[in-house]
RNA sequence: AGGCGCGUAGCUCAGUUGGUUAGAGCGCUGCCUUGACAUGGCAGAGGUCGGCGGUUCGAAUCCGCCCGUGCCUACCA
């Protein structure tokens, strides 16, 4: 074996190897656990926050797989209707072709085409991640099956009453030419202003202060163009004589009524708010409850349409605003314009400000399918980790506006829907099943709905479309509900809500038992990763490195602002001056798990990432000492197992608890912590360097070396199946070196058992002599180290007082101590004999003594013991002051008390040794 | 405006039901190329747990207020 391990060298072969092998796949007769992914887009690439999301979902596959469970976590990809339509049009309208020159139908074959050229990509990168996805079972929110079930869901929610069409107000993105719903509606902090305008009062009424107009304030003035009303509150004394009214809307020639609506504040502006139905959800509500008229002055592309005066039609909004203030002003109807703050919505596609707009619309009424998904939260069916997400859902839930599902697209499932010369509509699977199911004349013409279905109503499907829906199949029987989800809080209303309401409808049961929400992985500074900061970072790069160059030319390259090239080309070279080294996927994916805390961003930290390579090579070293120390194992006896077989054997039992309740409790960060404190701290720091003692010694008995290299390889074994859910690739590797030493049948690590806690005994004697055997090499090591005594060198060492215990353990451990401590001697004094000036350390009641003899300078040892000292003081002073208070000892159980009494008298018996000890080096001093 | 978080070592974060001396990784300091590993070993420094007040014998932990910060939701023209 290399010195070091190197990542690339093993990774991909592996993983084709797996899943050759069919490990992929549901396998054996244990209990059915699965695992929904959430379906990334088929055409997109792989980002950190799928590497995060499939790092947590593969460790819990694995996990489960190895203690015998029947798993399968279904692959799949969405067809992401919006994204992947705006990314083929950008792509063709590089090449000069216009999508509504193309047509439909050639459009939609462009798609395809592109999903068939860019499909495999994210395939490929998730492949890398090392992701143990049942491949075999691979769908797509497309294909036929899934189309399937997309028309028969519309089709059966339809007949039910509970969808429905018709044209209401709807949040429109004027760029992509389509409704969006309300959650991808992206509220932007803004700066913008408020337009004062004066309209003025018809048939010369006058306002109580005596003015011939009211002022409206907006900040949208070329709305005012489809305005219907002026309202007012009817308690407000400055205009309540007003209202039956009427005032004469500018630049229009309409005469509008004044109306009364507490919806209006008095508190705010003017008190007086134009109102328009047709452009403004709160105006919405108000002309419905005073039957205004609504007045469309918007074309879907938010030009200005014959609606309005014919001086605007045609106009940008922005030149519609311009151009009407312009004319306000002129008419000296503009009283003022102020500077003011206001949220902007926008597509979180597009970016583009979203007009409300009415138009015909497919929605889902949402309250019948809302009831029974709240009620599976609240009565513990479905269980929300971290639990205060239940809140956020409902809130959400228990507020829900229908949803809007059509989009005026062409990529995606079109809406099953057929109308007749005569406006009749029929929903029906195909045009032929609705001739069918409505008794058409084959000679009715019909023509679809162009619109097609947001993706999020195929993905709500997710957890039963994929299992064979609508067609009962054995896969829906067995993995409905599934296991866990595992999911960014960020799509907990686009997709988990959905999902409850979608399969507890259509199947009557629930889509899975625990959501488990993670954070977003941000970048180091925090904020958001995106193309346009140029703080991104891709996955594969930490796998596989990226020089500075290259990384500097994915960042750069297509920017939408390449103004910001040069700004972000100095952050670069500034956080990534050499590139980045490729790490391995088993390190990215072990610093995820060690990030994944409870329900928060994590920020990605580089040198976690670094820390965790080294750890991977610190087991890749580990192993290899243990297979150049285990020559001449008897593969058929265990030996016999000394002191330090039985500590570490007892620590790995604690280990296997410890993991198995961190993932019960989906606490992936202390599921990694434990490893790496283990495998690091305890079985390399401790285990393999005591275990030389043993292994080197000639004068050890073979039964011993035995049981220690039998130890060696058994605790290996141990810790390379245990860590195997996190990082599989190095664990396979290792473990097809290590099995066979053991006679275990050759075979994947990845369908070995998971270890039992009692496949380790638990000693709580050997635990607490091991500890003993490191308190007092530490102590001498501190010695050691605090005088600079160099390690080559030995060091004669002294023992007094302490028990029969300290005696036994002293003599049992003799060996490891003077390797470790790197003692040449160790010696007993008498309780009263008088020791040589020494450097002093106590452990308990034992004295540790190192000679001064020319090895350590008298000044250096008192300031050493000072320090020791003054730390012991401090100590003695908070317990003291807590068993002088009264309140304290007679209020506190009696056990805490009795804990700092003792505590107090064994603080003050080490603090006069050490005092005694510097007296005496000042008479030397 | 409401709701939910967060604020602990230079940095990134743990800290279970209030009870030894508040932990880890990285970074930092000193020593060390010892026969698994310099992607390493040993030792060490470093924190008034955001602030104020309260409950309690005892608070990083529970309560209130304040400051800072992040996210989500919302109809203030």
């Amino acid at each position: 074996m290399d010195s070091s391990f190197d990542p690339n060298s093993i990774e991909q072969s592996l993983y084709a190897e797996w899943e050759a092998a069919g490990h992929f796949s549901p396998n054996g007769n244990g209990k059915n656990y699965c695992v929904l992914i959430p379906p990334p887009n088929v055409t997109g690439t792989l980002h950190m926050g799928h590497a995060f999301n499939q790092t947590l979902m593969d460790t819990l596959i694995r996990y489960q797989r190895m203690k015998g469970s029947r798993t399968l976590w279904q692959m799949g990809t969405d067809h992401a209707g919006i994204a992947t339509q705006m990314l083929v049009e950008r792509r063709l309208n590089e090449q000069g072709i216009k999508r509504l020159e193309l047509g439909r139908e050639k459009f939609v074959d462009e798609v395809w085409q592109w999903r068939e050229e860019s499909g495999g990509t994210i395939k490929e990168q998730i492949r890398r991640m090392g992701s143990s996805l049942d491949w075999s079972r691979d769908r797509f929110t497309m294909d036929e099956g899934y189309a399937k079930a997309v028309l028969t869901v519309f089709e059966r929610l339809y007949d039910e009453g509970l969808i429905y069409r018709g044209q209401r107000l709807v949040n429109w993105d004027p760029e992509l030419g389509t409704a969006i719903s309300d959650l991808e509606v992206e509220n932007t902090d803004e700066q913008g202003h408020m337009w004062h305008f004066r309209y003025p009062l018809a048939d010369g009424q006058q306002t109580a202060a005596g003015q011939a107009y009211l002022t409206v304030a907006t900040t949208r003035p070329e709305t005012m163009l489809g305005d219907t009303a002026v309202a007012v509150n009817p308690d407000d004394p400055r205009y309540r004589d007003l209202i039956g009214g009427q005032v004469e809307l500018p630049l229009t020639g309409r005469i509008i009524p004044i109306i009364a609506d507490t919806y209006v504040d008095m508190e705010f502006g003017t008190g007086c708010v134009k109102i328009t139905p047709a452009h403004d959800f709160n105006d919405h509500e108000v002309g419905h409850r005073h039957n205004l008229p609504q007045i469309n002055i918007f074309a879907p592309d938010a030009t200005i349409n014959n609606n309005a005066p014919a001086a605007y039609q045609g106009l940008t909004r922005e030149a519609a605003r311009k151009a009407v203030v312009d004319d306000l002003e002129k008419l000296g109807l503009l009283d003022k314009i102020e500077p003011h703050a206001l949220k902007v919505p926008r597509g979180d596609r597009s970016g583009a400000v979203i007009e409300p707009l009415l138009t015909d619309q497919w929605f889902v009424k949402i309250g019948p399918l809302a009831e029974p998904a709240i009620a599976a939260v609240e009565n513990g069916d479905i269980e929300f980790v971290p639990k205060q997400y239940e809140n956020v859902y409902f809130s959400w839930m228990r507020d829900i506006q229908d949803w809007c599902i059509s989009r005026q697209q062409w990529w995606g499932h079109q809406i099953p829907a057929y109308y007749d010369d005569s406006g009749n509509t029929y929903v029906a699977s195909s045009e032929q099943a609705a001739r069918e199911k409505y008794q058409l004349d084959a000679g009715i013409p019909l023509r679809q709905d162009p619109d097609v279905l947001e993706t999020w109503f195929s993905s709500a499907l997710w957890p039963f479309a994929t299992l064979g829906w609508p067609d009962e199949t054995p896969e829906l029987e067995a993995f409905l509900p599934s296991s866990t989800l595992i999911t960014g809080h960020d799509i907990i209303f686009f997709w988990v809500a959905r999902m409850i309401m979608m399969t507890l409808h259509f199947t009557g049961k629930i889509p899975f038992k625990t959501v488990y929400i993670h954070g977003l992985v941000r970048a180091a500074d925090g904020n958001k990763m995106s193309k346009t900061k140029g703080n991104g970072l891709d996955p594969l790069d930490f796998i596989d490195g990226i020089t500075l160059d290259e990384l500097l030319a994915k960042r750069t390259t297509n920017l939408t602002q390449p103004k910001m090239a040069p700004k972000i080309e100095q952050a670069t070279r500034k956080d990534f001056p050499d590139g980045i080294p490729p790490y391995g996927t088993d390190a990215l994916r072990f610093t995820f798990c060690a990030l994944a805390t409870t329900g928060r961003d994590v920020r990605f930290d580089l040198n976690r990432i670094e820390g965790n390579r080294n750890f991977i090579n610190k087991l890749w070293n580990a192993t290899k000492f243990v297979l150049m120390n285990i020559d001449g194992m008897d593969p058929d006896s265990s030996g016999e197992r000394s002191i330090i077989d039985q500590w570490i054997l007892s620590k790995c039992h604690t280990l296997v608890r410890e993991v198995e309740f961190a993932l019960a409790t989906y606490r992936f960060d202390i599921f990694a912590a434990k490893i790496y404190e283990f495998a690091w701290h305890e079985y390399c720091d401790w285990y393999v360097e005591l275990s030389k003692s043993v292994l080197w010694d000639d004068t050890v008995t073979q039964d011993i070396k035995n049981g220690t290299r039998r130890t060696l390889v058994e605790v290996l074994d141990a810790l390379l199946r245990i860590s195997h859910p996190v990082i599989p690739f190095i664990t396979e590797t290792l473990w097809q070196e290590v099995a066979p030493r053991l006679g275990q049948p050759r075979g994947s690590i990845m369908v070995q058992a998971y270890p039992a806690p009692d496949d380790y005994p638990a000693n709580t004697t050997a635990e607490a002599q091991i500890d003993w055997l490191k308190s007092v090499i530490t102590a001498v090591r501190n010695i050691r180290g605090e005088a600079d005594i160099k390690p080559k060198q030995e060091v004669p060492l002294l023992f007094q007082g302490g028990d029969e215990n300290d005696r036994k353990l002293a003599a049992a451990t003799d060996a490891m101590l003077k390797r470790l401590a790197n003692a040449g001697s160790v010696n007993w004094l008498d309780e009263q004999a008088e020791a040589p000036p020494h450097a002093l350390a106590l452990v308990g009641d034992l004295k540790v003594m190192v000679p001064l003899a020319g090895l350590i300078d008298v000044e250096a040892e008192a300031t050493r013991l000072e320090k020791e000292i003054e730390k012991h003081k401090q100590d003695l002073n908070r317990v003291d002051a807590k068993l002088l208070n009264e309140n304290f000892v007679s209020k506190a159980p009696a056990d805490v008390v009795a804990k700092e009494k003792a505590k107090r008298d064994d603080l003050q018996g080490r603090l006069t040794t050490l005092e005694d000890q510097l007296k005496k080096l000042d008479t030397l001093g």
